[in-house]
DNA sequence: AAAAATATGTCAACATGGCTGACATAAATT
DNA sequence: AATTTATGTCAGCCATGTTGACATATTTTT
């Protein structure tokens, strides 16, 4: 029931002639759903070994994403983070707040705006940065090799492809940086 | 400083002769966090669509994770439901308890095993999870689709190859169901 | 048959990290 | 001078994760 069912009702897709078994839908729908759950399972595992390396800090996905982004991204605006982030500003305060307690991250009004805090990390703060993203980069590593050749290329146009077109742009631009 | 600091102290990946400036290493790394961040930003566009019709029923994305999970596969018990989730039982009891009580999920005694709970998506559990799953359908075919021929099947291998190597059999397992 | 293990449920308490709304301040812009 | 912008902060709410303890029914083991 739940393959198909999962198709019909919705009825947006390719669905030729209504009515009869459609075999081929089917496995349309099917191939869909698995990639569905490659997201959710390759996410989950994804962020596990961060997470007990954060435990061990007494900080959380939170503070991850925070230093991840300051730390790629040095100046960064208040602002700029909150757009990345998609949280709101009461929420990014609070882990901010404990990482500037705590010394990972420092803040320094902006010289050409006043009103802007732009955001570094302090010497603490690039070192958990870098304890958090080692597994993550032997992670990808690994697995980008496991694509074969080409499989980089066509694995990246495929993520990025998943990304709302209107943001498209925005993180292609948030992700590139030139040394 | 970042993107050369997340890689130095660190040192696990190819370090050919440390010292000097490394344009290749800070290359690789550079390609590295890129993919980190696009599994980000994938993501969370990902499951912005079914947040927003789940918003309608008053769930949240705990409700769509099980109403997955359940609808995939039909009759899971509540142990394997947990294995696939990694959350407690108190915390699937809360959100199932709701999914039951309001008619999306229904309950059955294993026939074998009668101490088991079967689950079972009812009908309105059948047409809410098409609504939530038609959106990242969707965008899922959409993004294969941008990775032309033969990018579809390297964008599995990368994703199969990122989750952790002991759960790799049991994933496949739980994604590739035949109709 | 009795004992132990298993599958599930439940109560209670707590933590994290989202959210809204209201209001404050300093600096830039009009 | 008035307004807008960038940021901060207080207060409280909600969803969803956690731990620990204990209860029940059923199956498995001894």
């Amino acid at each position: 029931m739940r393959p198909a069912a999962a198709m019909e009702p919705a009825g947006k897709g390719a669905k030729p002639h209504a009515g009869r078994p459609d075999a081929p839908a089917a496995a349309d729908a099917e191939r869909l759903i698995e990639a569905i759950e490659l997201l959710f399972f390759g996410y989950r595992d994804f962020v596990s070994e961060p997470d007990e390396i954060l435990a061990a800090y007494e900080f959380g996905r939170a503070h991850h994403r925070v230093v991840h982004f300051v730390g790629r991204n040095p100046g960064i605006t208040v602002a700029e983070l909150l757009d990345i982030l998609r949280i709101t500003k009461q929420s990014l305060a609070r882990v901010l707040r404990q990482l500037i307690e705590r010394g990972f991250v420092e803040q320094k009004t902006g010289e050409k705006d006043r009103r802007q805090r732009r955001l570094y990390l302090t010497s603490a703060g690039g070192e958990l940065l870098d304890r958090l993203m080692a597994p993550q980069m032997d992670r990808v590593r690994n697995a980008l090799a496991a694509g074969g050749p080409g499989g980089e290329v066509a694995w990246r146009e495929v993520m990025l492809a998943l990304l709302d077109e209107e943001h498209r742009p925005e993180v292609e631009q948030i992700i590139s940086k030139e040394p």
